[in-house]
DNA sequence: ATGGCTAACATGGTTAGA
């Protein structure tokens, strides 16, 4: 029988690597995750800070951009990576990295916004949601453990909104994008968060206007789904809330799980 | 009423986020 040993993950939406690299490695030191999936990176690869991340005591894979989207996945162990984007979507968007850690297959994502219901942007997100999912059932039919984990730009129930009424119809809470992440979770996979009893208005994203985090008026858009066999494992996850409430913050905040592996 | 912040790119004001 093998020894058992705990896995610590987290996905994180910094809103520019470039502006959070004391954050990050501020709270790097506070939780010393094993993985952490970062998204809007906003990076491009021959810029990317390769030797600050190294000396948080981190390996990175990443995929990135110009001025808008990127992904990266920081380890403190050997990955190998899979694939960048999702495959039968041709996507100039940087918003997926797929990589092996051990016996866990990683999904880093940033999700579109959508910008409005019935969009362009709002159709594209759709597009890619449904590529995505392709993407996870290819990974999941290969793979017990895989765990996609990130920015999904949708609050998947109406827990997860601060004032439901007030966001009825609107992007991030539509029914379509949430029949599209619903669609993604029956083919397997679990909201981690939600395997563990958590504080009512539990958040992981607050507009920076109206003073939106003091009053926690925020909504759960950053989410860690675990294959049903990883997400057995999982004996813990938290919304880390400190990062939110420093000085020039990301708008949204770390969110962890831990696996029993 | 379409604002209110923040970041990138650029160096003033637009694009995008969510």
């Amino acid at each position: 029988m093998p020894k058992q040993k705990s896995v610590k993950l987290g996905c994180w939406n910094v809103n520019s690597l470039k502006v959070r690299l004391e954050h990050l490695a501020e709270f790097l030191t506070a939780q010393p995750l094993d993985i952490l999936a970062l998204q809007e990176t906003k990076t491009q690869d021959e810029q990317f800070p390769i030797e600050a991340i190294r000396s948080m005591g981190y390996q990175v894979l990443f995929h990135g951009q110009k001025t808008y989207n990127g992904v990266a996945i920081l380890s403190k162990q050997p990955m190998e990576e899979l694939s960048r984007g999702l495959a039968g979507f041709d996507d100039p968007q940087a918003r997926v990295l797929t990589a092996k850690w051990q016996d866990l297959v990683v999904v880093d994502v940033y999700v579109p916004n959508g910008q409005a219901v019935g969009s362009d942007k709002y159709v594209y997100k759709l597009k890619f949601l449904d590529a995505l999912r392709n993407h996870l059932q290819a990974l999941a039919d290969r793979h017990p453990n895989v765990v996609v984990m990130g920015d999904f730009n949708i609050a998947p129930e109406d827990r997860d909104v601060h004032d439901p009424k007030k966001w009825v119809g609107e992007v991030l809470v539509s029914a379509d994008e949430r029949q599209a992440l619903g669609e993604i979770i029956q083919s397997g996979f679990r909201d981690v968060y939600r395997q563990f009893p958590q504080e009512e208005h539990s958040f992981s994203w607050w507009d920076y206007r109206k003073a939106c985090f003091e009053r926690n008026a925020g909504l759960r858009i950053d989410l860690i789904l675990a294959s049903t066999p990883l997400a057995a494992r999982c004996v813990s996850s938290m919304i880390d809330r400190l990062p939110r409430s420093w000085e020039r913050p990301s708008d949204h905040t770390p969110v962890i799980a831990e696996f029993s592996l």
